[in-house]
DNA sequence: AACAATAATAGTAATCATTACTACTTTTGA
DNA sequence: TCAAAAGTAGTAATGATTACTATTATTGTT
């Protein structure tokens, strides 16, 4: 992987702002600070970097993909009222993989988990 | 919801091929049977079987939302060599919604776990 | 510093999954 | 039997993502 400022660029807007954005939000925030960048370029350089692990994908969220800064392992929840995406730590939540793989003998390298719900600012809304 | 042959026979092929298939599957499995129905009518009704929830709805698994007819309380795992998906019940997962919720005092109503890795089979073929 | 190989880019077109729209048809309950 | 409501087929439109291409930037080597 050869060095690109475009590249740079969007791991340090995905590292500034850790709202879980699209692809497309990342290109929106970046277009004022590189205004030539292009969406593609802005696609297959999260691809690269959640290939090589810099960057985390998240899927299962809402019709499209998001991205996390965060590459610790750990869960996510959206609220289905302001649609915002919070980190479950991983220590939250009783150990999943392994108990799994033992009782069914699959060999299990990924695991994603979304929790949808009310988030506790929604909650005090009503 | 209104009667129509068009949902009862979406409804049985989903049934009869438990196979987690998305929309366009569904819609290639019904041609045979009935060549006029047509994939947006496939889409509505999924969608409407899923509101109502007499099917549930896999988002997570690849790019495509897929479809599946066992609508007790459970997860799915995914192959990434065949790319088969798998049930795991929920009694051989620890329990994450409550879990969660007590520790982070979101109202958790939605739970969906995605686990990928080899299954049996292919573990078999290497 | 100049250079060639290679990777990356912008911009655009293409693809895929899904939804929206519309005129017509079925279902349903009075 | 009939009208209201819901459903349908077929097509067009949308949204997210990838593919393609000619040009540009990076990098290791002379």
């Amino acid at each position: 992987m050869k060095y690109s400022k475009q590249r740079e660029l969007i791991l340090k807007t995905l590292q500034d702002n850790p709202i879980h954005p699209t692809a497309d939000e990342i290109y929106q925030l970046l277009r004022c600070e590189l205004p030539t960048i292009s969406l593609g370029t802005v696609y297959r350089n999260l691809n690269q970097l959640s290939e090589s692990g810099e960057v985390m994908k998240i899927t299962g969220l809402d019709g499209s993909v998001h991205f996390d800064h965060n590459t610790y392992q750990h869960y996510h929840f959206i609220c289905n009222k302001c649609n915002k995406v919070y980190d479950i730590p991983a220590e939250l939540v009783p150990n999943i993989m392994t108990t799994v793989a033992e009782q069914t003998r699959m060999h299990i390298s990924e695991c994603e988990l979304v929790l949808k719900g009310l988030c506790r600012d929604c909650q005090k809304l009503n």
